[in-house]
DNA sequence: CGCCATATTGATCGGGGTCAACGGCTGTGG
DNA sequence: CCACAGCCGTTGACCCCGATCAATATGGCG
């Protein structure tokens, strides 16, 4: 049995120990994926929310001539459907890029919780703000910056993002078991040139690949290239500056 | 005085009569920005939303030797900056790119609101997921469309957008005030593909340009060659397929 | 041990960027 | 009322980042 990791939308906006316990007791079940298994389809209604207990998760659309867009990562602590109950369909599909576990929490137990503590709702507000304020990001991140400059924002973010979920490695490195095409989606590139690219920065010492890990061998060197600044992951929380 | 336009979030997500004089209430005053002007700043905590009244604003970041990508467009019934309220500080900035007018609503009045008034809040929420979802939406037009996809998409969206608003011309057709050069960022292109792009649409009999006004002349073939689908805009108001 | 997905490398191509010049419209000051 | 300035749209020439196509390693897994 998964044990369950530090909530996202608990570090966002903290909650008391009832209202934890709360969102624990409305999980009906866990459920296991294999890589590459979807676990909602766009056009979803659901009836179920899901958190991320292990594993790699992705939003993506598949346009026009099987091309798919990656929309962002999921990891551990993440809410990763709130829309379906919020606006009664998914505008995407969320897939498992690794093998993952999730939680699963029916809709009508989400939202008898919110009702009755409003401090969750407020909470996963915030999340959706935040993960709105990241896929903002993301426009940026595809739309003005250089490959390089992609591949190494990424890194930067999915690091941060593991340390806040204490899924990080020393150093700021994680398990990246991520294909290359799928970051090549994610970064509106080609898998070959993700792989290119992957080798510069390797070649310049920013970071290393050994066995599904990355390791970030030069933090500032890395954030540098990747025009990168953490603040619009709010993982103060937000609030204040 | 600027008349008020219909709220999106009151369409999302109808309010009742009391609800809706509320909102009107809370506004403090009305504000008109010149193109150009800046409404947000990256950062700022503001102490203030606004709704825009007339006019067509974007968000907005900077980044590298003074890139821009624009995040997305807003117009007359979007409430533009709730984040900044939920979060405490914008991730980006939000500006003016034409004449425009915004009513301010301080922090305050609107928390008050959503304590008194759950049913705006709840819509207020949902506004914030249909956001999201036209952010996602961009990512994948950015990262995984070509130029010519990518303008037909945004003419869609803008064209089914403008409708919802109560701002369309006959025909699907608004008026598109907004430089080529502010389209280019907003698509990740450079103003003269934009340029070059449009000449094509209108050429194929697309679209029309004349005195800063849209026509759409053929909307199926220009839904076609953008691979759009509406149904991210949850123009429906969401809940149901 | 063999299979299949993924990573890697090389060669070639093309969409769209960049640079530069020119034209047209509008607002402004004389 | 007109001249000028500045911004925006338009066009042409050239170039480069990254896509595409095609093999060839490589490593995890049954």
């Amino acid at each position: 049995m998964t044990p369950f990791p530090p909530l996202r939308f608990d570090q966002i906006a903290p909650l008391a120990d009832e209202e934890r316990h709360a969102v624990r007791q409305a999980v009906a079940r866990t459920r296991a994926l294999r890589a590459g298994e979807d676990l909602v389809l766009e056009g979803d209604g659901g009836g179920e929310c899901h958190v991320i207990l292990d594993g790699v998760l992705c939003r993506y659309k598949l346009l026009q001539a099987g091309k798919r867009q990656i929309i962002g990562f999921q990891i551990a602590g993440d809410m990763c459907d709130l829309s379906g109950l919020m606006l009664g369909r998914m505008d995407h599909s969320i897939g498992a890029l690794t093998r993952a576990q999730v939680a699963v929490i029916p809709h009508a137990a989400l939202t008898e919780i919110m009702e009755h503590h409003p401090r969750v709702a407020r909470a996963l507000w915030r999340e959706t703000h935040v993960d709105a304020s990241i896929t903002r990001e993301w426009v940026a991140n595809v739309g003005r910056r250089t490959a390089y400059q992609r591949l190494a924002h990424l890194l930067c973010e999915m690091s941060l993002r593991h340390q806040a979920a204490g899924r990080a490695l020393d150093g700021g490195g994680f398990a990246w078991l991520v294909t290359q095409a799928d970051a090549a989606d994610a970064m509106g590139l080609s898998n070959v040139h993700v792989n290119r690219t992957l080798q510069q920065l390797r070649g310049e010492g920013l970071i290393a690949l050994r066995g599904g890990e990355v390791a970030i061998l030069d933090w500032p060197a890395l954030q540098r290239a990747g025009d990168f600044s953490p603040d619009y992951l709010f993982l103060d929380g937000g609030e204040a500056r």
